[in-house]
DNA sequence: AATTTTTCTGCAAACGCTTGCAGCGCAGAC
DNA sequence: GTCTGCGCTGCAAGCGTTTGCAGAAAAATT
């Protein structure tokens, strides 16, 4: 028999200053108004000088789970997860729950990672706001039995709500928005292109392209999500020789990045080229020019989530469906009609 | 007795799947070389058809301690928190340790959920990058036996390492640069002034002006951290009908919203005004015109906290002490000589 | 004053895991 | 054939909570 005695504090310590057991320690500290409040007070008093933290570990074992809301994001750096990481937190402080974020940077192992990570720790329920994700990642999810939506991939299950951005419908406009100003060579810049609803913006756009202007030959190029990625993707399609009158960006965060590279190289916005991004960050306001985007409403996206997953109405916790959202053109000054030459 | 039989899978359940004791699985689940090959697959399999995630709770109730690094930050959206995040993030994972990461949003409420939350979750190190910071906390956490690291705020304590960086002298490079410029008419726009770290680059900057040119008068501005706060903090001043000729900002990511602002009035930058940050984010380097700051080594006081905190070798782990870092002066295109008029 | 009701408190089991110790089976030594 | 030693496995206690149930104390009722 260990007799390890945990220096750290725990009920019986308060329990044995108060003069009172454990239970009724676990009582007030949970406020349980059944406790006389002349106990309570001692109770409390004595947890106050002993500096007592409650382990939540053991709480949430003995209450069978906890009261934490589980968040998965590909990349907090850019602001359009960071912002419904945001919505997420505050609604879940709202009802008093905690919230553990995990960055999977992209890579499937650390999704993996990040899903044992979220179940082994009985997360109350569960966000994925990820591009890269397997199917039998979801079947995990789903087996666990956790309450959980999906931004952007994998279907609707038993447990598990989809909510998802009609990325064609926000493609197209931009491409017939760019059509009209005349603009033929367009290039996309992206990241990961393997990546399921980053391919899918890719492969719109060269749809619309064909179907806007069917002699066009639309070009791609990619780098790593980030401003650096754009930047360096723009480099290499400038020193592709190729000279698109318009650049479509994956993202704004992206966007940012590659205008850089285009000033750096002397080429002004949008006299000499127009710029577009998707996602509509505060960033996309505050760069020069401002940038020409389709917005994405990511609080609205965060609410629903939240709503669906850990939602207090029974009605608004109807996990299991699919939502789809219909993103709007902002046109701001990143984008002019076609240079001619 | 209740008999609350659990839906959640078990090593119970593992267990009598593979015919073997509860204890077997645990050994096998933690790679304890002691099992025979055989049952170990055995026992693999069973986990395996089970879908069986061990229960994290449990686990660290049972070690008496979890592998988790806490991290407290004001403001994750500010990318000066977010990249000593990733820092540490990535040293963590190195060790298999997991992450919490809690945001203050400055708000001190929230920091003290923030602290309770780490040492209920008994986290194995605690690393606070905060502005807002009092007294009590520092005792509360020094109290707590957890080896943590405090950037900015506190003083070192039994268990508490504390990194800070010479602000002043930041500061002071700053605005003999700007003097040797030519600069004489020069405000100061910061946030949230009763903050410690923040007043005290405040301060400095108010000293260093009135060293440098004595007849000077520096005037402060202030709003909320962030793109929307430096614009509005730049909006006041602009309506306030002073004209400086320089603008010192207590960070980059609010000199970017200075900028959007400045420039939306027709300022040319940095023809009519010159702009400083401070902490040469990534973004400093892609805005426009790319920004003239004072670098913060975030990567390197990430790396710092985490060896003072869960550093695997005894002399890195030597928590109780203050480390101060120099910051650097980075010139780039949002300064120039000081407008004539 | 005796009885019933209501409040409040304590007991002890349960949550799912880890781990010291004891024990089992079996190989080799004598 | 007994003994020793070793490799592997199981037993059971313990981690710090919560909570159903039962019992004690206090209040209300008769």
């Amino acid at each position: 028999m260990r007799k390890r005695r945990s220096l750290a504090m725990n009920l019986d310590a308060v329990a044995q200053k108060a003069g009172v057991s454990t239970s009724t320690v676990s009582r007030v500290l949970n406020n349980l108004e059944i406790v006389k409040t002349s106990t309570r007070s001692r109770v409390l008093k004595a947890a106050e000088e002993l500096n007592y933290h409650p382990n939540l570990h053991a709480r949430s074992l003995a209450r069978g789970k906890s009261r934490i809301l589980g968040i998965i994001v590909s990349n907090m750096e850019n602001p359009f997860f960071f912002d419904i990481y945001r919505t997420l937190e505050a609604d879940a402080h709202a009802q008093a729950l905690e919230v553990v974020v995990a960055n999977t940077d992209y890579r499937s192992e650390q999704l993996l990672a990040s899903v044992q990570l979220m179940i082994g720790l009985r997360v109350a329920g569960l966000a994925v706001i990820v591009s890269e994700m397997e199917e039998h990642l979801i079947q995990t999810v789903s087996g666990s039995r956790i309450p959980a939506a999906f931004y952007d991939v994998g279907t609707p299950q038993k447990n598990i709500t989809n909510i998802r951005v009609d990325y064609r419908k926000g493609i197209k406009k931009t491409v017939s928005y760019l059509n009209a100003l005349g603009h033929k060579r367009m290039a996309f810049v992206g990241h990961h292109s393997t990546l399921g609803p980053i391919s899918e913006r890719r492969k719109t756009f060269l749809e619309s392209v064909h179907r806007c202007s069917p002699g066009a030959e639309p070009r791609i190029f990619a780098g790593p999500d980030g401003l650096d990625g754009g930047r360096q993707a723009a480099r290499e399609l400038l020193e592709s020789g190729f000279r698109p009158t318009a650049i479509l960006c994956v993202n704004d965060f992206m966007a940012v990045g590659v205008m850089r590279e285009l000033r750096e190289e002397g080429l002004q916005i949008p006299r000499d080229v127009s710029v577009t991004g998707f996602d509509n960050i505060k960033l996309a306001e505050f760069c020069s020019p401002s940038l020409t985007t389709v917005h994405i409403p990511r609080e609205q996206i965060g609410h629903i989530i939240f709503d669906h997953v850990l939602g207090n109405s029974r009605e608004e916790r109807e996990v299991g469906r699919e939502i789809v959202i219909d993103p709007e053109l902002v046109v701001r000054d990143s984008t002019g009609v076609a240079a001619k030459n």
